[in-house]
DNA sequence: TTGTATGCGTTATCAA
DNA sequence: TTGATAACGCATACAA
């Protein structure tokens, strides 16, 4: 079966083998650090490995341990807005971080339309120990499905509540427009608008349910609703709407921050000033936020953190561990000037 | 050797030969969709599958071919910077969008400082059948290294024009800079500063070039340079400086849109209007280009278009065929209300 | 502590 | 057109 050592391609497990004058199973012991090999083989062995500049094929390794030591990113989401989103940066980052770590590499599939299939193939056909869902939303049982078979982390609560995923790491939205609200409240504003994300997301969601819950607990009525889709030109437009229904208004919430600066826009447009006439205030402190003119007020939320979070949950539950099925991170509210 | 069916893990292509009654080899055949298979066996084998939901193993089919069908998306810069940038975004989608028309998948390679190791081992483990550098600056000659063993197409030219890499796909910065140059000296301006960006990454001195040549055509002094790191902040300190330094400017050509948009706090801080004032052009057009008060004129960079570029390029290099060593994307001035 | 032998799930080379 | 059977490069139970 062994043959002759192939001179010409990649260097193999047998080649090193036979320049260290061992067996392939010595030289795969040394590779994967086994404490059962003595001082001096070893020292043989790793020479060999540096001449050769043996690197293991990790196509054979897989198949003969069954495992990737691969993790998916799955963004589920049509790419472009996905990727135009700093949260979205900044999530990639902490998993990045996360994952720096350890042995895990990411893989990262950007989830078309038409390449649903592919997508599913890919994550069933061997590929990765487990995967990161990002941004789940409306369509995605689909995933849900695949996490029968596979360990898999959600970024986001599913929109359904009554859905139970299986592991999800999620940021306290609802907590974090209460404190908004709040903010806008104590402020002394009275009229107060909310720019909401689009309703079939659930930070769309839960942040709209957040800002209700603090007008309602002080008194405040809760009609002064916009809706864009976090892009800053849906900002602008959906606050254009809300101030020619409404000339009143003094304060206003978007959603996430991209539209709080759009709101900007459509403000200054008409002649009032920020916050002497209305205070805004924004959500996810994104890069952008602390440059907008004036400098914008909003609630910080932990991107960072959680992807982090997302790939140790990952990492701990290809292991085998017991992980909590949910994780909420914090949010703040961040007070700069534009309120 | 064949042995009972494995009936509780995944399906195999053994289990569907079992179920059609037909050989592995023929299974093979039919899912990698040979033409000498008769009609009626090529249906009950894809009956078979269906039933038995099977999806392929990557790391068995990959060892018996010899091939991934996966390409790596290397980023070798310090992560926080590369993925605040909106560049680096579309960047990402051009190439998922030139992929979803292929077989292949991205694999995503998140370069730490300290990772380096583990990076080339990937892309030397046989993991990629290519791969895409991203932002390719000083350091890595190291991936220089790599492309004599493996297909690389890097995105950026080298620092060193002398260094002849194999494959490099690049925007027309000069020119660009240049274009923004000419603009702002046909705007009647006549004390123009520079924001440059970093001068050991090529776009920032490519850049600072054709601003450069731009105006020594006018017979304009080329005295104010600040310079940045492409980042708002930045780019608001280099251009207080600049005002400090020579109150008298009256156009400013910042090297990327995020430092101009920095530039805009500074020169408004200092009850400067914009362009009334002060002239601003920046580079790349990204989202925020068009949103800022006022909308920011700009060098447009086909990102998008470089990334699609990028990966279709290197598919063509997989398959060898020939393709040119270099490919250089054309630039275009997008005029908006900032100048 | 080291080596032998077998299997991981496919593809590819032969024959039939 | 189809079927045996040998790689592919490595990990690992079992023997020594």
């Amino acid at each position: 079966m062994a043959g002759i050592p192939n001179a010409g391609s990649a260097p193999t497990l047998e080649m090193v083998a036979a320049r260290a004058g061992v067996s392939r199973a010595t030289v795969s012991r040394v590779v994967n650090g086994s404490p059962k090999v003595s001082p001096d083989v070893v020292a043989v062995v790793q020479e060999a490995i540096a001449a050769l500049n043996y690197v293991p094929n990790r196509a054979a390794r897989s198949l003969a341990s069954r495992r990737t030591q691969a993790i998916a990113l799955v963004v589920p989401e049509s790419t472009a807005k996905v990727f135009n989103d700093p949260f979205f940066a900044t999530l990639v980052q902490g998993i990045g971080l996360a994952l720096a770590d350890t042995e895990y590499t990411l893989s990262m599939l950007i989830e078309s339309e038409a390449a649903f299939d592919k997508t599913r193939r890919y994550l069933l056909g061997g590929n990765v120990d487990g995967a990161l869902v990002a941004s789940h939303h409306t369509g995605d049982h689909s995933y849900a499905h695949v996490s029968r078979s596979l360990p898999v982390v959600f970024g986001g609560r599913p929109l359904d509540p009554g859905e139970q995923v299986n592991h999800t790491v999620d940021v306290d939205n609802a907590h974090g427009a209460e404190l908004a609200g709040d903010h806008l409240v104590e402020r002394g504003r009275r009229r107060i608008a909310a720019i909401a994300g689009p309703q079939d997301m659930p930070p769309g969601v839960d942040r709209l349910r957040g800002w209700q819950r603090s007008l309602e607990r002080a008194g405040l009525a809760i009609d002064l609703v916009g809706y864009g889709d976090f892009s800053p030109a849906s900002g602008a437009e959906a606050m254009r709407r809300l101030l020619e229904r409404e000339p009143s208004i003094d304060g206003v919430f978007a959603a996430n921050d991209q539209m709080a600066i759009g709101a900007y826009t459509a403000i200054l447009e008409t002649g009032r000033s920020i916050p002497g006439d209305v205070a805004v205030v924004g959500f996810d402190d994104d890069q952008y936020a602390a440059m907008a003119v004036p400098p914008l007020t909003t609630v910080h939320q932990p991107s960072l953190e959680m992807g982090e979070v997302m790939a140790r949950t990952l990492v701990r539950l290809i292991d085998g561990e017991d992980v909590p099925a949910t994780t909420l991170l914090p949010t703040r509210l961040v007070v700069r000037q534009s309120s």
